[in-house]
DNA sequence: TTTAGCACTCAAACATTTCAAGTGCTAAAG
DNA sequence: CTTTAGCACTTGAAATGTTTGAGTGCTAAA
């Protein structure tokens, strides 16, 4: 686990001309572009060892290297430089995320600033930290429910869930129960998944009005959430996605809600989260990574700030925006927001 | 101009297995599939006249023939057979399609339904028909203008602009005048044209506070518009696209409002609207269609329902779905919309 | 421990061949 | 005059073969 400096030196320049070049890295190129004095069959030793700790890897047998999940997160953590932000891009920040207009107009401004900046696709999560306080399951008719969620901060929500089957009333009693049981104190935000458990563990029981009813939620939440993407089309300029099948997966990955919201509740909530390729426990999200960052303005709670991309991203410049922004957030600069229809009252 | 029975018949058996194949038609699986009672010479010589005529075009001296943008317009409109919708997609679409929920939360269901069931791509648009009756310039300070603009209906919509020269009182003055003389009146979904127009007549007057105030209303107007895609992903799935330039270009054109907005303004306002290839004036449309229809409930606008997608589309299918869509608007059994907030009150 | 040198591997680029689909034309048949 | 059988011809796609160059691992000497 231990590198010593000349291999250190080594990961770091295969990682930083792989981000550039997204060609593997042979030995002669590091000699030459890099300035290792060493002859290129030192170096040539120095990778394989490198390839045997696990931190580079080769596309075939006579191809350069390219860095592995674990040479990415050795790199990031260990090697990394930090990145100045050039001044165009603190001007083009500064003048485009100007706090006019309400909270989604500055997540969209920021998902575009952010996307341009980086060329890369970048997500924007509007996440509401009101936890659930009570859950009302009403029977409207023998085939219609109406589900009220009430908020610990007094906003209410409600969406209607329609059966093919008649439903008991003690059934519906029991389904209340279980839902304020399980859902309670839990906030808006994570109802999600909350929600999954819900059925996963009691799906047996009343499957058809209580799988209706949390996807009638689902759904209203799913309103609520106002993930924002932007700059989906920056991935046709990366090779990675020269494979047409490449980019129909990652389509149809980023329209999948599920998977990304389940992607970045993962990550730890205090600072920077950066989860690399195969660090994600999501299958398909394993050649990607995503680094968000938690955004707050006078201590609440705005949302989550997303970029994702391939693994061979520009960490320290992707890093550097984002942690910018934030900063921005935190400044006092900005103007406050003029109004705010979060959640229509109850 | 006119074309025999026999020609009517190939033509159309061109089309319908070209829809189905998107593969160039030849002359024997026209005889075998179609039954066509003449040899495989015969209807050479027919196809070499319909191309002549300009319906039909071969991709190349060896290939079967598929149809020209001529050709499916004869088809459309003369040729093709209405599509009884399927049971399936009928309790599909009365499923969905609920009326629960805001406007923005039917727009979705609509485009949701329609991209599964046609598997297209799907652009609902929400106008706006209130109209322009006032605007105010106001000067905040030396380089930031307030722009206020005031609807026939009462509501009143807010921007700022932010200069990088100060800007004269008396400038302001005229741009107020310009503004009004050239605006009102105007409804609110077709502002962006009216603007494009203002900008071309003055801009050589006052370039920048000019220019600023005018994007800054676009901005605010398209988040107004509330333009809502649904079901990208579905063109991975068609042949047309496997080429990763179309691919790109799709998207980038469909995330480019303006080309949208502009293809659609076009469409005749009234019944159904069918846009074929070269047909339609936009360049980097040539080899698409849109197929849209006004939705109206209760005798009010509420917005366009547009199908995206190659000309090579199944047209009869696409049609008469969005007819039963409207006509569900139309039909009194959807419950009446909870809440509207189309736009805050002043 | 480092390095020069060399045999070896493999993907990518390019060239060549083969194949099948489909045409247009001609001349004969209806 | 219309239809059709027959055939030479064209062409893209797929399969196959060839070349090239980048890059490696290993060996033996410095």
């Amino acid at each position: 686990m231990k590198l010593d400096e000349r291999k250190k030196k080594i990961l770091s320049s295969v990682v930083e001309d792989y981000i550039e070049s997204a060609e593997p890295v042979g030995s002669k190129t590091l000699v030459e572009k890099y300035h290792l004095d060493y002859s290129s069959a030192t170096i040539r030793n120095e990778m394989k060892l490198l390839e045997e700790e696990g931190y580079l890897e080769q596309p075939h047998v006579s191809a350069g290297r390219i860095p592995s999940t674990k040479g990415y997160r050795y790199y990031v953590d260990n090697l990394m430089k930090e990145n100045k932000l050039s001044m165009v891009d603190i001007d083009y920040i500064n003048n485009t995320i100007n706090g006019f207009g309400d909270t989604d107009a500055i997540i969209q401004q920021v998902a575009d600033v952010v996307s341009k900046i980086l060329a890369t696709p970048t997500v924007v999560t509007k996440s509401n930290t009101d936890t659930v306080e009570n859950i009302k399951v009403v029977k409207i008719s023998d085939k219609l429910l109406l589900v009220v969620l009430m908020s610990k901060n007094g906003t209410v929500k409600d969406c209607f869930a329609k059966l093919t089957d008649t439903v008991e009333d003690q059934v519906i009693d029991q389904m209340t129960t279980i839902l304020n049981q399980n859902l309670s104190g839990t906030p808006f935000s994570e109802l999600h998944l909350a929600l999954n458990k819900v059925i996963r563990k009691d799906l047996e029981v009343f499957s058809e009005a209580m799988g209706e009813v949390v996807n009638s939620i689902k759904y209203e939440m799913s309103k609520d959430l106002k993930k924002l993407n932007s700059g989906m089309e920056n991935i046709f300029e990366k090779p990675e996605f020269s494979d047409i099948e490449k980019v129909k997966n990652f389509v149809n990955m980023i329209s999948t809600k599920e998977i990304i919201d389940t992607a970045l509740s993962n990550s730890k909530d205090d600072k920077l989260s950066i989860i690399i390729g195969s660090e994600n426990k999501e299958v398909l999200l394993n050649d990607y990574t995503i680094i968000s960052l938690d955004i707050e303005k006078d201590n609440k709670y705005l949302g989550k700030l997303s970029v994702i991309g391939p693994k061979r991203m520009n960490y320290a410049k992707t890093i550097s925006t984002l942690k910018y922004i934030k900063e921005k957030f935190n400044s006092t600069l900005m103007l406050n927001n003029k109004n705010d229809n979060d959640s229509k009252g109850g």
